[in-house]
DNA sequence: ACGATACACTTTATCGATAAACAAGGCAAG
DNA sequence: CTTGCCTTGTTTATCGATAAAGTGTATCGT
């Protein structure tokens, strides 16, 4: 029953066999290194005596190497799983990481509090580390490429890997595809910190620092192809759905309705689409919705997005992550503007 | 840039201090045992020069205690995230263990070659091990028992730990329902392996080494309500909607269409939907179809199914992985009949 | 016949941390 | 004043494995 094991470690087969240590080790890790006999001899003992490989602790000690990718996720896990665009992205991850025998360890970045969290990300027993979420990339990243961690980034930047798309690409994609459309007041939607779990209004300036860079580079590309357009930014709280359905909210209860709102991700706009079902209008009759990633939901519901091939991005993430020879280290994926029935022209007013 | 790390170790900080190395690994295990001004002074100099707390690797080594949590899942990873039970599943295991400050590696049980894969689960660096889904659960899991690594199961047994539900109870509601709507004339659709990529048929007593036991329990609740119906059961293969696809469409191109299909998930359930209106029948009228799990696009399409609470499972399977001492050891959750459009009576053939 | 290489292993020295046992000073009880 | 326990540390001995350097024998070219 609950038999603390025969510690069955290289030195027992070694003592059985009468070679070192060193020898069993190389049995497994340097297979040219020894006869072939003696390493066949080697793993037949070792599967007679139960001995499944050397132990993971003792090999990242010695030799630093864990076959282990980690996962860095902006919030908590339990988000992270009841959001597709995530479960896509992990899906792809973890595709690459079969390929190359390495599991996945899922980690959450630290809050603001130095501490507990923040102690566990930095001496979790990594090779290498992938960030999804775009937020909060910074803090702990420094330390941990100090330590030698490979960090592999969901954002375009100057110095170190990634695997991205041009976000200001898919915002200039919706913008242009909104302006032909005639529509000139627009409520944009992101995700972000709230103060008071109540949706408020900020700045373009504003944007990069609460809903992440990639959303202030999006909503350049917005403006570019709607530079009549009048716009207002709403940050409706960090859960998507329910963040899109409190900003949108606040969107729709005024005087002068905006005729399309763009949501950052589908799983925000799926939000919005509720509150505007709620209020009794029709998407892409009375108001325009669109969102970014083309999740599954959104072919089922009808909108228009801006796809970007998700587990790609965690398949490239991966390779990135698990293979340091892999001559590109900066990745830039294709989008495309996927039109559904949630766009259509602006109502007259 | 490419630095390969200063090395700050516990050594470091000792030194530096003048004080031993187990002082400083007992200020970060065991505070009651120096003095609290110490005890700061050593964190502050740990914050100082950048020592972010105990290696892990050392730790897991010397101690045996990693405060990681396995996930096992009996597949390709990347269909364990294109599975709605198993991400809502995962959700649950995750909040748990954030809560114990564990983190969770994803591993997937090893297929029939013992090699790579199997060792790559054996040799992991774990406290504890979660399986979620029900197949192959014993081939592994009996070594790592062995090695001290506690392991919780997914299905009722008599001994170990597992949390789970009444499949015997949950087939019972699904067939009483359909008993009384007046089906007689079923197919039951399981996942499985599929020598040829091709639906095949098989027998009550092969399906608890095909689908695993947990459908054997299942079905023996459906027969024993309702004893006069007529039952094929049809095994699609492993991956979700498309299995369901496939075993629908052997089950509807023949002479004497069954009234019911009974699918084993909700995710089989969803690809039976599909062939169903591809052959241009309206679930719930011409044919009824149900699942099992209750998962959130059950609600979508209006699926009748049986409710598991997924994300509960998840939660109370990190409490017995990453809680040796907690009281209740089998934990069996509620199961509950979720009537929706896809069921009605039996149309008269 | 000689040094140079290769091969197939072995020795030695850690990797970073913790368990277990031990030591010195303080303080209370007898 | 002594005994004995508590507090606050220190020493010592590993945990299981691998890197780096060393040893002894065969092989080879010249």
């Amino acid at each position: 029953m609950g038999h603390v094991a025969s510690p069955v470690t290289m030195r027992t087969l070694a003592d059985r066999l009468g070679v070192s240590v060193t020898t069993v080790s190389n049995a497994y890790s340097k297979p040219d290194r020894l006869s072939p006999d003696l390493r066949d001899q080697i793993l037949a003992t070792a599967k007679e005596l139960g001995y499944c490989g050397p132990s993971a602790a003792g090999r990242a000690l010695r030799s630093g190497k864990t076959d282990v990718c980690g996962f860095l996720f902006g919030g908590e896990l339990a988000e992270a799983f009841a959001d597709p665009y995530t479960v896509a992205f992990l899906a792809g991850l973890s595709e690459t990481a079969e390929k190359f025998g390495a599991s996945i360890l899922l980690l959450r970045s630290p809050g603001d509090g130095d501490d507990a969290e923040s102690q566990l990300l930095q001496r979790a027993a990594i090779d290498a580390i992938v960030t999804c979420s775009a937020t909060s990339e910074h803090p702990a990243t420094e330390l941990l490429t100090q330590r030698g961690v490979r960090v592999v980034g969901a954002q375009r930047a100057e110095v170190g890997d990634w695997v991205a798309v041009n976000d200001v690409k898919a915002g200039r994609l919706i913008g242009k595809h909104l302006a032909k459309l005639g529509h000139r007041q627009i409520v944009v939607v992101v995700t972000g910190e709230t103060p008071d779990a109540e949706a408020h209004e900020i700045t373009p300036k504003e944007l990069s620092s609460v809903a992440g860079r990639f959303a202030a580079e999006r909503f350049q590309g917005l403006a570019e192809k709607l530079p009549e357009a009048t716009f207002r930014i709403v940050c409706g709280g960090c859960k998507p759905k329910q963040a899109g359905r409190l900003a949108a909210a606040q969107a729709l209860d005024v005087q002068d309705r905006p005729t399309a709102i763009i949501a950052m991700s589908d799983a925000l706009a799926l939000g919005v689409w509720d509150a505007v079902r709620e209020r009794g209008l029709t998407p892409g009759r009375d108001i325009s919705i669109t969102g970014f990633d083309d999740i599954q939901d959104a072919a089922f519901v009808g909108l228009t997005t801006v796809r970007q091939p998700i587990a790609d991005k965690g398949r490239f993430a991966g390779r990135l992550a698990m293979d340091p020879d892999y001559p590109q280290r900066q990745i830039t994926l294709p989008v495309e503007l996927v039109v559904r029935s949630s766009t259509g022209p602006a109502p007259r007013i």
